[in-house]
DNA sequence: CACACTTTGTGCATAGCTTCACAAAGGTAC
DNA sequence: GTACCTTTGTGAAGCTATGCACAAAGTGTG
């Protein structure tokens, strides 16, 4: 495995950095779309919410592509974000499981705003299968590898039911796939060489709890004790 | 503010700790449905598809569980986790925007699983107002403000169209709301204290793209040179 | 009770990420 | 061309997270 090497100059971009390109892009379009020709990274780190520093340090690492003295030119930055993370060629989406999460993907006007675009659906219901949506019509799960090649798909988002998502994933892998965004709350096993992005609510969710709990405690001064497990048990 | 002290014993869990428990929390749930009553840290570990010694150094956070030569009995570490999520109280969660999205949200089944409760649901859509969803009727966002009173709503999904987002944040602050999760692909802008965590599906997608043209790079050996920008421009 | 075996909890080294602070570099004015 | 101003790009320091490796602590057996 060559993978984490002291990424040197040209090639060896950090996760970390890699996580918030989108989010410099997004905040890169929303200042194109009200005209500004230039912005200094103290302004576009405002616009998406971290320090200057890292932002700098962010775009460092793709190039040096600001003036000192002015700033980064909006459009090329945009430009050279979109071409680092691989927007200006088209990536065709296949969504497994057109249950209320899949048709809501399907309609997210965000997908394919840039680079993506929704080329195949697949259910296992045949209540469903036939079924037209944004202009594509839902094919039964058994055409998965047949219509994945045909199609050229090369990103699958799971959006089936728990107890089906390490089947899709086993079958579209099997298919060439290597980059799956699973909305199913389970753990996914994939061979090495193949990326899995997870979205999880209840997960978030939890998150958000932990914290509210904190400072409602924070307030009370009364942080429930570690005791009684039995008593909390038979509640 | 008073946040980052060095984390001493009780009470200073470290994010990265508090993002995976509920990973732990799921894989503990599935071995309890299957009867099991211990579990090694090596083999939770595997379950959550994490490192063990990170697993083990996670839950000493919590405090001292585990057994020695044993494991951990998996109901006690389910009741730990959960009183430590906060999941062993109810909170009253409001879904604004019932879109697609604010739909498959309610919806979704692993929402109302531990803990959380879907208490009110809002739209601007007048045509939507008044629909019942999950045995909810859909209120009207001018309500907004009296229904998280009346029900004691402390948690708020945003899942608006990304122009509404920050004007509902700021409604919902002002009512008192300091926990949000943010579906609309927009950075809140929020005070100090209000904790907001996002869900965005474009970046994820944007994210999934770069690894998968490096695979692609990797095998052709031919990354695109940063030259010839007005050319790609044009076309 | 002593010994062998298992598994936790954690000290420590390493890697990665964030932030500060500043020299270098470009622009502008005169 | 020089002097001044702005803003980048990055070295260095500090902080957080990861993973190894092992002592400590428990169980079970004879």
């Amino acid at each position: 495995m060559i993978r984490r090497m002291s990424q040197a100059r040209e090639r060896g971009i950090p996760d970390a950095t890699v996580a918030r390109l989108p989010l410099y892009l997004r905040a890169l379009n929303g200042l194109a779309e009200r005209g500004t020709a230039t912005v200094s990274s103290e302004d576009l780190a405002v616009a998406a919410g971290v320090n200057s520093a890292k932002l700098r340090k962010d775009l460092s690492h793709l190039g040096s592509y600001g003036t000192r003295g002015v700033g980064y030119d909006v459009e090329y930055l945009i430009y050279q974000i979109s071409r680092e993370l691989g927007l200006t060629q088209d990536w065709a989406v296949a969504i497994v499981g057109v249950g209320n999460l899949g048709r809501a993907l399907a309609n997210y006007g965000g997908f394919v705003s840039r680079g993506f675009r929704v080329a195949a659906l697949f259910d296992a219901d045949t209540g469903v299968v036939g079924e037209r949506l944004v202009g594509m019509a839902v094919d039964h799960i058994d055409q998965l590898e047949s219509v994945i090649d045909k199609r050229g798909v090369s990103i699958v988002v799971i959006a089936t039911p728990a107890t089906a998502a390490q089947q899709v994933a086993d079958r579209v892998i099997a298919a060439g796939i290597t980059s799956i965004l699973n909305f199913a709350p389970v753990v996914l096993t994939v061979p090495d060489g193949v990326d899995v992005r997870k979205v999880d609510l209840s997960t978030e969710l939890q998150i958000l709890a932990f914290h509210e709990q904190r400072k409602a405690d924070r307030e009370t001064g009364s942080p429930m004790m570690a005791g009684d497990w039995a008593e909390a048990m038979d509640a």
